[in-house]
DNA sequence: AAATTATATCGTAATATTGCAATAAACAAA
DNA sequence: TTTGTTTATTGCAATATTACGATATAATTT
């Protein structure tokens, strides 16, 4: 079907995994590096850094956006885009949150 | 087109797309947090535990064990599944390389 | 051997994602 | 006003993902 059954999962499962999804393209990655790299505000560089093209780029911001990881101001013709640091860590936290979860290495036979 | 193109992108870049898309489904979390919590090898309980069909559960199970976040034994008829701990804080660092990318809070006007 | 149990795979259908060309929209500059 | 610049949207086409029923596989049990 292609559709997710989010019904069937909670509020922060669907969340994370919405998260996830948003990081699950390279091209989101490589524009998060980018943004974190030059650490600041850069309207559409990122449409000569990375190697695809302008309307695709302006989708994977979109994304990214979508999930609060990014927020875009107008300035001008060009849009300033940034990491949103608030939601940032606040991502890195639920990832954290997961991540943590998993506490000795109980040997299971595996 | 629906095909990424991965050979514009590093192979760490597209690394840490394609964990993150394996995350990127509230299934598989509900999964990886069952592992968590009962904290042990489970042959297919998943099943009855997550409301979606054995086969789809199945699918999933090979995505998460593709990216090598689970590890699956055989055991009679059944198959006992758990967390690659070595894997696991893996990708836990590597998450976190890119998340503590981020230094200050410069304001940048946005 | 036959039945049972547990998991994987196949086939199919529906929806989602990715990508680009073309175009639109919004503003700045001449 | 016209021209250029930058970003977003639209309209495809191709591929990927999700889901489930049916079936296959593999080992255990009777």
């Amino acid at each position: 079907m292609g559709v997710t059954k989010t019904e069937n999962f909670t509020t922060h499962q669907n969340e994370l995994a919405a998260l996830a999804k948003a990081l699950g393209h390279p091209a989101r990655i490589a524009i998060l590096q980018h943004l974190l790299k030059v650490n600041a505000c850069i309207g559409g560089e990122l449409v000569a850094e990375i190697p695809l093209a302008q309307p695709t780029i302006s989708r994977h911001l979109q994304a990214l956006k979508a999930v609060g990881l990014l927020q875009g101001t107008i300035s001008g013709t060009s849009v300033n885009y940034c990491i949103n640091s608030a939601r940032w860590r606040e991502v890195q936290q639920l990832f954290n949150g997961l991540f943590d979860t998993y506490v000795a290495e109980q040997d299971c036979g595996c």
